[in-house]
DNA sequence: CGTCAAGTTTAGCATTGGCTAAACTATAGT
DNA sequence: ACTATAGTTTAGCCAATGCTAAACTTGACG
Protein backbone atom coordinates (compact mmCIF):
# COMPACT_ATOMS: atom_id res chain seq x y z
CA UNK A 1 0.00 0.00 0.00
CA UNK A 2 2.15 2.69 -1.21
CA UNK A 3 -0.53 5.10 -1.79
CA UNK A 4 -1.15 5.97 1.59
CA UNK A 5 -1.16 9.62 2.48
CA UNK A 6 -1.68 11.56 5.32
CA UNK A 7 -4.94 13.62 4.38
CA UNK A 8 -6.70 10.11 2.64
CA UNK A 9 -7.99 8.14 5.40
CA UNK A 10 -6.70 3.94 5.74
CA UNK A 11 -8.68 1.68 3.37
CA UNK A 12 -9.67 0.20 7.40
CA UNK A 13 -10.71 3.18 8.84
CA UNK A 14 -12.78 3.90 6.06
CA UNK A 15 -14.31 0.82 5.83
CA UNK A 16 -14.85 0.88 9.36
CA UNK A 17 -17.24 3.71 8.88
CA UNK A 18 -19.09 2.10 6.21
CA UNK A 19 -19.23 -1.66 8.62
CA UNK A 20 -21.07 1.31 10.95
CA UNK A 21 -22.95 2.51 8.42
CA UNK A 22 -24.38 -0.75 7.95
CA UNK A 23 -24.80 -2.14 11.50
CA UNK A 24 -27.02 1.68 12.19
CA UNK A 25 -29.03 0.29 9.39
CA UNK A 26 -29.99 -3.47 11.01
CA UNK A 27 -30.98 -0.83 13.95
CA UNK A 28 -32.28 1.91 12.40
CA UNK A 29 -35.30 -0.41 11.69
CA UNK A 30 -36.12 -1.46 15.11
CA UNK A 31 -35.32 1.81 16.52
CA UNK A 32 -38.15 3.40 14.38
CA UNK A 33 -40.64 0.75 15.00
CA UNK A 34 -39.98 0.59 18.89
CA UNK A 35 -40.32 5.03 18.74
CA UNK A 36 -43.27 4.79 17.31
CA UNK A 37 -45.01 2.09 18.99
CA UNK A 38 -43.94 4.13 22.37
CA UNK A 39 -45.21 7.35 20.61
CA UNK A 40 -48.27 5.23 19.77
CA UNK A 41 -48.68 4.10 23.24
CA UNK A 42 -48.43 8.06 24.83
CA UNK A 43 -50.98 9.47 22.40
CA UNK A 44 -53.48 6.60 22.52
CA UNK A 45 -52.91 4.48 25.37
CA UNK A 46 -52.16 1.16 22.99
CA UNK A 47 -50.71 0.60 19.88
CA UNK A 48 -51.68 -0.94 16.81
CA UNK A 49 -50.47 -3.49 14.27
CA UNK A 50 -52.34 -1.31 11.58
CA UNK A 51 -51.38 2.30 12.73
CA UNK A 52 -47.58 1.26 13.37
CA UNK A 53 -48.27 0.24 9.28
CA UNK A 54 -49.89 3.50 8.70
CA UNK A 55 -47.47 5.85 10.16
CA UNK A 56 -44.22 3.89 8.22
CA UNK A 57 -46.36 3.49 5.61
CA UNK A 58 -45.80 -0.54 4.95
CA UNK A 59 -48.43 -2.79 4.59
CA UNK A 60 -50.30 -4.73 7.61
CA UNK A 61 -48.13 -8.30 7.26
CA UNK A 62 -44.82 -6.37 6.80
CA UNK A 63 -45.50 -4.84 10.74
CA UNK A 64 -46.44 -8.06 11.76
CA UNK A 65 -43.05 -10.09 10.06
CA UNK A 66 -41.01 -7.65 11.48
CA UNK A 67 -42.54 -7.54 14.87
CA UNK A 68 -42.03 -11.48 15.10
CA UNK A 69 -37.94 -10.02 14.69
CA UNK A 70 -38.49 -7.38 17.40
CA UNK A 71 -40.07 -9.80 20.02
CA UNK A 72 -37.07 -12.27 19.45
CA UNK A 73 -34.82 -9.67 20.00
CA UNK A 74 -36.41 -8.80 23.31
CA UNK A 75 -37.67 -5.51 22.79
CA UNK A 76 -40.94 -5.82 22.59
CA UNK A 77 -43.86 -8.15 23.87
CA UNK A 78 -47.50 -9.33 22.17
CA UNK A 79 -50.48 -12.32 22.08
CA UNK A 80 -51.92 -13.01 18.82
CA UNK A 81 -54.58 -10.40 17.78
CA UNK A 82 -53.77 -7.94 20.97
CA UNK A 83 -51.72 -4.87 21.13
CA UNK A 84 -48.35 -4.39 21.30
CA UNK A 85 -46.08 -3.97 24.07
CA UNK A 86 -42.60 -2.62 24.93
CA UNK A 87 -40.21 -4.55 26.90
CA UNK A 88 -37.83 -2.64 29.27
CA UNK A 89 -35.45 -3.27 26.93
CA UNK A 90 -37.96 -1.44 24.29
CA UNK A 91 -38.61 1.34 26.65
CA UNK A 92 -35.01 2.45 27.00
CA UNK A 93 -34.56 1.93 22.83
CA UNK A 94 -37.50 4.00 22.45
CA UNK A 95 -36.53 6.38 24.83
CA UNK A 96 -32.93 6.92 23.46
CA UNK A 97 -34.14 7.66 19.99
CA UNK A 98 -37.04 9.87 21.18
CA UNK A 99 -33.85 12.04 23.03
CA UNK A 100 -31.89 11.87 19.48
CA UNK A 101 -34.71 12.79 17.71
CA UNK A 102 -35.22 15.63 19.22
CA UNK A 103 -32.20 17.22 19.79
CA UNK A 104 -31.55 16.74 15.75
CA UNK A 105 -34.86 18.24 15.11
CA UNK A 106 -34.52 21.23 17.38
CA UNK A 107 -31.05 21.56 16.22
CA UNK A 108 -32.41 21.31 12.53
CA UNK A 109 -34.73 24.63 13.41
CA UNK A 110 -32.04 26.15 15.35
CA UNK A 111 -29.91 26.29 12.20
CA UNK A 112 -32.95 28.14 10.50
CA UNK A 113 -34.38 24.97 8.56
CA UNK A 114 -38.04 24.63 7.98
CA UNK A 115 -40.44 22.55 9.99
CA UNK A 116 -41.12 20.23 7.52
CA UNK A 117 -37.68 19.49 6.24
CA UNK A 118 -36.55 19.39 9.72
CA UNK A 119 -38.69 17.02 10.71
CA UNK A 120 -38.53 15.10 7.68
CA UNK A 121 -34.27 15.00 7.49
CA UNK A 122 -33.71 14.29 11.93
CA UNK A 123 -36.17 11.19 10.96
CA UNK A 124 -33.28 10.30 8.83
CA UNK A 125 -30.12 11.84 10.47
CA UNK A 126 -30.75 10.88 13.96
CA UNK A 127 -29.66 7.39 13.73
CA UNK A 128 -26.39 8.44 11.92
CA UNK A 129 -25.24 10.79 14.69
CA UNK A 130 -22.43 10.16 17.40
CA UNK A 131 -22.79 11.10 20.65
CA UNK A 132 -20.50 13.60 20.06
CA UNK A 133 -21.88 15.53 17.31
CA UNK A 134 -25.50 15.43 19.53
CA UNK A 135 -23.74 16.69 22.28
CA UNK A 136 -22.51 19.24 20.00
CA UNK A 137 -25.95 20.14 18.82
CA UNK A 138 -27.38 20.43 21.75
CA UNK A 139 -25.05 23.05 23.06
CA UNK A 140 -25.61 24.87 19.83
CA UNK A 141 -29.08 24.83 20.26
CA UNK A 142 -28.64 25.79 24.64
CA UNK A 143 -26.51 28.70 23.51
CA UNK A 144 -29.14 29.84 20.85
CA UNK A 145 -28.21 29.06 17.20
CA UNK A 146 -25.22 30.66 17.26
CA UNK B 1 -59.05 9.71 13.44
CA UNK B 2 -60.31 12.45 16.15
CA UNK B 3 -56.91 12.45 17.46
CA UNK B 4 -55.29 14.50 14.98
CA UNK B 5 -53.72 17.95 16.92
CA UNK B 6 -51.94 20.78 15.16
CA UNK B 7 -48.49 19.74 16.79
CA UNK B 8 -48.99 16.22 15.81
CA UNK B 9 -48.09 15.40 12.18
CA UNK B 10 -50.56 13.24 10.49
CA UNK B 11 -49.95 9.79 9.75
CA UNK B 12 -49.31 11.00 6.12
CA UNK B 13 -47.08 13.26 6.90
CA UNK B 14 -44.85 10.58 8.98
CA UNK B 15 -45.21 8.00 6.64
CA UNK B 16 -44.09 10.52 3.80
CA UNK B 17 -41.04 10.64 6.10
CA UNK B 18 -40.40 7.13 6.04
CA UNK B 19 -40.89 6.36 1.95
CA UNK B 20 -38.31 8.85 1.84
CA UNK B 21 -35.83 7.23 4.16
CA UNK B 22 -36.41 3.55 2.39
CA UNK B 23 -35.92 4.94 -0.58
CA UNK B 24 -32.76 6.77 0.46
CA UNK B 25 -31.09 3.71 1.54
CA UNK B 26 -32.27 2.09 -1.95
CA UNK B 27 -30.12 5.02 -3.65
CA UNK B 28 -27.73 4.92 -0.51
CA UNK B 29 -25.68 1.93 -1.76
CA UNK B 30 -25.30 3.12 -4.89
CA UNK B 31 -23.94 6.32 -3.99
CA UNK B 32 -21.54 4.94 -1.83
CA UNK B 33 -19.94 2.99 -4.56
CA UNK B 34 -19.62 5.39 -7.13
CA UNK B 35 -18.72 7.73 -5.02
CA UNK B 36 -15.79 5.36 -4.09
CA UNK B 37 -15.01 4.34 -7.56
CA UNK B 38 -14.81 8.05 -8.49
CA UNK B 39 -12.32 8.42 -5.59
CA UNK B 40 -10.34 5.10 -6.34
CA UNK B 41 -10.15 6.46 -10.04
CA UNK B 42 -8.65 9.86 -8.87
CA UNK B 43 -6.49 8.87 -6.70
CA UNK B 44 -5.27 5.12 -8.23
CA UNK B 45 -6.10 5.81 -12.39
CA UNK B 46 -8.43 3.18 -12.05
CA UNK B 47 -10.81 1.38 -9.27
CA UNK B 48 -10.45 -2.60 -9.36
CA UNK B 49 -13.02 -4.76 -7.39
CA UNK B 50 -10.58 -5.47 -5.05
CA UNK B 51 -9.68 -1.77 -3.76
CA UNK B 52 -13.73 -1.46 -3.36
CA UNK B 53 -14.49 -3.96 -1.30
CA UNK B 54 -11.72 -3.60 0.56
CA UNK B 55 -12.72 -0.34 1.07
CA UNK B 56 -16.26 -0.72 1.91
CA UNK B 57 -15.64 -3.86 4.36
CA UNK B 58 -16.95 -6.42 2.19
CA UNK B 59 -16.19 -9.40 0.51
CA UNK B 60 -15.45 -9.64 -3.18
CA UNK B 61 -18.16 -11.64 -4.39
CA UNK B 62 -20.27 -8.76 -2.68
CA UNK B 63 -19.21 -6.20 -4.96
CA UNK B 64 -19.89 -8.13 -8.15
CA UNK B 65 -22.91 -8.63 -7.75
CA UNK B 66 -23.84 -4.78 -6.71
CA UNK B 67 -21.19 -3.75 -9.72
CA UNK B 68 -23.94 -5.86 -11.87
CA UNK B 69 -26.97 -4.02 -10.54
CA UNK B 70 -25.38 -0.69 -11.19
CA UNK B 71 -24.43 -1.58 -14.51
CA UNK B 72 -28.12 -2.86 -15.08
CA UNK B 73 -28.96 0.83 -13.90
CA UNK B 74 -26.07 2.49 -16.09
CA UNK B 75 -24.26 4.21 -13.68
CA UNK B 76 -20.64 1.88 -14.13
CA UNK B 77 -19.46 -0.34 -17.06
CA UNK B 78 -16.96 -2.95 -17.01
CA UNK B 79 -16.06 -5.71 -19.19
CA UNK B 80 -15.08 -9.25 -17.55
CA UNK B 81 -11.58 -9.28 -15.59
CA UNK B 82 -10.98 -5.44 -16.16
CA UNK B 83 -10.96 -2.70 -13.88
CA UNK B 84 -14.66 -0.74 -13.00
CA UNK B 85 -15.64 2.98 -15.15
CA UNK B 86 -18.12 5.22 -14.27
CA UNK B 87 -20.72 6.67 -16.88
CA UNK B 88 -21.44 9.79 -17.03
CA UNK B 89 -24.71 9.57 -14.84
CA UNK B 90 -22.81 7.69 -12.71
CA UNK B 91 -19.86 10.50 -12.64
CA UNK B 92 -22.90 12.95 -12.15
CA UNK B 93 -23.97 11.02 -8.72
CA UNK B 94 -20.30 10.41 -7.82
CA UNK B 95 -19.93 14.23 -8.13
CA UNK B 96 -22.75 14.80 -6.55
CA UNK B 97 -22.06 12.74 -3.32
CA UNK B 98 -18.85 14.19 -3.01
CA UNK B 99 -20.12 17.56 -2.82
CA UNK B 100 -22.66 16.66 -0.26
CA UNK B 101 -20.28 14.71 1.58
CA UNK B 102 -17.96 17.89 1.45
CA UNK B 103 -20.48 20.19 2.65
CA UNK B 104 -21.57 18.08 5.70
CA UNK B 105 -17.98 16.71 6.35
CA UNK B 106 -17.19 20.73 6.57
CA UNK B 107 -19.99 21.35 8.66
CA UNK B 108 -19.40 19.03 11.33
CA UNK B 109 -15.76 19.92 11.51
CA UNK B 110 -16.91 23.85 12.33
CA UNK B 111 -19.43 22.81 14.62
CA UNK B 112 -16.17 21.78 16.40
CA UNK B 113 -16.53 17.73 16.26
CA UNK B 114 -13.13 16.27 16.36
CA UNK B 115 -12.38 14.94 12.59
CA UNK B 116 -12.73 11.31 13.49
CA UNK B 117 -16.02 11.71 14.55
CA UNK B 118 -16.64 14.07 11.61
CA UNK B 119 -15.46 11.83 8.86
CA UNK B 120 -17.93 8.33 10.34
CA UNK B 121 -20.78 10.43 10.92
CA UNK B 122 -20.34 12.93 7.83
CA UNK B 123 -20.85 9.26 5.91
CA UNK B 124 -23.96 8.26 7.48
CA UNK B 125 -25.60 11.63 7.37
CA UNK B 126 -24.43 12.88 3.46
CA UNK B 127 -27.58 10.65 2.24
CA UNK B 128 -30.55 12.30 4.66
CA UNK B 129 -29.77 15.96 4.16
CA UNK B 130 -32.32 17.72 1.86
CA UNK B 131 -31.01 20.56 -0.39
CA UNK B 132 -32.05 22.84 2.51
CA UNK B 133 -30.58 21.87 4.95
CA UNK B 134 -27.18 21.04 2.80
CA UNK B 135 -27.61 24.56 1.79
CA UNK B 136 -27.98 26.38 5.85
CA UNK B 137 -24.80 24.05 6.84
CA UNK B 138 -23.05 25.70 3.62
CA UNK B 139 -24.02 28.97 4.71
CA UNK B 140 -23.02 28.16 8.36
CA UNK B 141 -19.04 27.31 7.80
CA UNK B 142 -19.53 30.54 5.17
CA UNK B 143 -19.78 32.83 8.06
CA UNK B 144 -17.45 30.75 10.13
CA UNK B 145 -19.27 28.88 11.90
CA UNK B 146 -21.56 31.14 13.90
C1' DC C 1 6.21 -20.82 -22.73
C1' DG C 2 4.59 -22.71 -18.45
C1' DT C 3 3.31 -21.79 -13.93
C1' DC C 4 1.73 -19.29 -10.00
C1' DA C 5 -0.25 -15.56 -7.53
C1' DA C 6 -3.48 -12.09 -7.50
C1' DG C 7 -7.73 -10.80 -8.82
C1' DT C 8 -12.37 -11.92 -10.56
C1' DT C 9 -16.36 -14.46 -11.24
C1' DT C 10 -19.87 -18.11 -10.37
C1' DA C 11 -22.68 -20.92 -7.54
C1' DG C 12 -25.30 -21.44 -3.76
C1' DC C 13 -26.98 -20.02 0.55
C1' DA C 14 -29.15 -16.86 4.41
C1' DT C 15 -31.46 -12.84 6.13
C1' DT C 16 -34.04 -8.66 5.84
C1' DG C 17 -37.77 -6.16 4.51
C1' DG C 18 -41.12 -5.39 1.20
C1' DC C 19 -45.68 -6.97 -1.18
C1' DT C 20 -50.65 -9.32 -2.16
C1' DA C 21 -54.22 -12.46 -1.34
C1' DA C 22 -56.61 -15.35 1.57
C1' DA C 23 -57.88 -16.99 6.09
C1' DC C 24 -58.87 -16.08 10.61
C1' DT C 25 -60.46 -13.53 15.16
C1' DA C 26 -62.72 -10.11 18.02
C1' DT C 27 -66.08 -7.09 18.84
C1' DA C 28 -69.78 -3.80 18.18
C1' DG C 29 -74.46 -3.36 16.93
C1' DT C 30 -78.73 -5.12 15.88
C1' DA D 1 -76.81 -14.66 20.06
C1' DC D 2 -75.55 -13.40 15.03
C1' DT D 3 -73.34 -11.21 11.89
C1' DA D 4 -70.68 -7.57 9.75
C1' DT D 5 -66.56 -5.13 9.77
C1' DA D 6 -62.26 -3.94 11.29
C1' DG D 7 -58.08 -5.75 12.47
C1' DT D 8 -54.64 -9.56 12.44
C1' DT D 9 -52.26 -13.37 10.82
C1' DT D 10 -50.50 -16.82 7.41
C1' DA D 11 -48.72 -18.23 3.13
C1' DG D 12 -46.05 -17.42 -0.54
C1' DC D 13 -43.75 -14.45 -3.44
C1' DC D 14 -39.69 -11.05 -4.72
C1' DA D 15 -35.41 -8.11 -4.56
C1' DA D 16 -31.45 -6.49 -2.16
C1' DT D 17 -27.37 -7.31 0.31
C1' DG D 18 -24.45 -10.00 2.66
C1' DC D 19 -21.47 -14.47 3.00
C1' DT D 20 -18.13 -18.76 1.69
C1' DA D 21 -16.09 -21.94 -1.36
C1' DA D 22 -14.75 -23.21 -5.77
C1' DA D 23 -13.61 -22.14 -10.50
C1' DC D 24 -11.61 -19.30 -13.74
C1' DT D 25 -8.45 -15.26 -16.01
C1' DT D 26 -4.68 -12.42 -16.37
C1' DG D 27 -0.20 -11.08 -16.25
C1' DA D 28 4.41 -11.49 -14.50
C1' DC D 29 8.49 -14.05 -13.97
C1' DG D 30 11.61 -17.66 -14.38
Amino acid sequence: MALARKKVPSAKTRSAAFRRIRADHQSELAEDYVELIADLIDEHGEARGTDVALRLGVANATVVKTLKRLQDGGLVTQEPYRSIFLTPVGWKMADDGRRKHKIVEGFLLALGISEETARIDSEGIEHHVSEETLKAMARFVARGGR
